[in-house]
DNA sequence: TTAGCTGAGTGTCATAAACACACTTTCAAA
DNA sequence: TTTGAAAGTGTGTTTATGACACTCAGCTAA
């Protein structure tokens, strides 16, 4: 995966790229992935960014922010969806930046629109560590980010704004956990993602009362203390019930 | 208003516009606001596209779209909302659109990435038939609207479900209408936004309890009919209420 | 072996919101 | 003065929400 690219598109548009806020979860809190391009003169300190690129004439927008994915963490077939289109004329005006463009853009006093999409993985498809390719990049635990490149923290608090607001309508936050998870793991996550507490038994009767859930013959192991019945996410149900239309998914 | 242009903008961006879904009400029904650019030779139909622009480098994209409104109708100050980037590669691809292109653009040929917006205008703020440089505006009823220009028709489905899901989530109807107005009047936007027949006492009841409105000593004159109830919004009311948090607006 | 720790799992009651539903009132026009 | 048209109003039922505390199962370490 991912060592020769064939199909390789054509032209880059200078003015308009891709970044792509990648969340993962440990089952404890929310993380996102980003790139370190190294210590800037300006500040001193090292330069974090979203993952981005400017985009190929030939693309999507959507298949630009899938290939920002595959490129970097080689996985494929990812939710992703769009947070909007972000284009202050100065939202590159840091001199870090503008340190940075002038290393790696042809153009790098043109003006770049940037739109912004949100994925969802599970964390363990993607390991930086293990990645050749992809040796800057990282998972940052979502609340230790206070400082990004161009306008990415503010991308990054937008994109957890809607995040919040699509987990309540629609049960997207499986994206995040492996197949098989408890409810416990699906708690904390909700908890994470709502960023506030949520009555375990209430959470728990909201959740099943879906009826999106397939509970598993099969238990934690191993854990010092009453195993956790597993559960997957059984989307045919999910489809046929939305399909019939249901409007229920508060928190 | 709109004689001459002062400030005028530096340079056009050829690869980026904004396109402006203008929607009003007239107590009946939801209506787009559409330019006509003529008879297409190739399809020998009028070409309608909503109202948009390339951008200019040093505004940004909310300032486009303003200036885009003010332009076009010469208000100000209207309610407006981003829906998002649309760049399929080929959503200029159409005969009729690439020949009015050619005739409009400096780059016909160029890729152009386009960021949606809505806005809600009072309808009678704008009567296209008395703006002498819109005369090719006009308001078209929403459900009699069945193709545009470029992907214009695919972003005002995008915007219509935007404003269903805001709507419910923040009073923003209220953009729609005048400063005075009749629950009943409000009544049937609810309705023909989220394009469903709402109870009427379960609506009143829901939207009295919200204290958002202040009923006025003023009733309809005229009507052959019980006089409804003046009623108008309280911004004050609704800032105070929603900056202490209220989540419930759910129709 | 057992005591102790950890997180899993479970039910009820009170309150609040949602929904369904029908008649009387007020005005203008004929 | 009758008619038509929309305004305005209340109740009972059902459903969802939110608050709340104890027992259970497995591991670990004494």
């Amino acid at each position: 995966m991912g060592s020769n690219k064939k199909n390789k598109p054509s032209e880059l548009n200078p003015n308009v790229s891709v970044d792509n806020i990648i969340f993962g979860f440990d089952f404890d809190q929310l993380y996102c992935l980003l790139i370190d391009s190294g210590i800037s003169k300006t500040t001193g300190r090292p330069r974090l960014a979203v993952p981005g690129d400017l985009i190929y004439d030939n693309e999507t927008l959507d298949e630009a922010a899938n290939r920002i994915l595959k490129e970097l963490t080689g996985i494929d077939n990812i939710y992703l969806e769009q947070i909007g289109a972000f284009g202050d004329p100065n939202r590159m005006g840091k001199e870090s930046d503008k340190e940075w463009l002038k290393s790696m853009r042809a153009e790098p006093e043109a003006r770049v629109i940037t739109v912004a999409y949100f994925s969802l993985v599970k964390m363990d498809d993607f390991n930086p560590k293990a990645s050749s390719f992809a040796e800057s990049a990282g998972w940052a635990p979502i609340n230790e980010i206070h400082e990004l490149a161009f306008d990415h923290y503010e991308i990054l608090q937008c994109a957890r704004e809607q995040l919040k607001r699509k987990i309540k309508i629609q049960p997207i936050g499986f994206n995040l956990l492996p197949e098989k998870f408890t409810l416990s793991q699906l708690h904390k996550l909700y908890e994470s993602i709502l960023n506030k507490p949520l009555d375990k038994r209430n959470f728990r009767r909201k959740i099943l009362n879906l009826q999106i859930l397939t509970p598993l013959n099969e238990k934690q192991v191993g854990v010092p203390h009453k195993p956790s019945q597993l559960f997957e996410f059984n989307e045919e149900k999910y489809q046929k019930i939305s399909s019939e239309g249901f409007d229920n998914f508060g928190f």
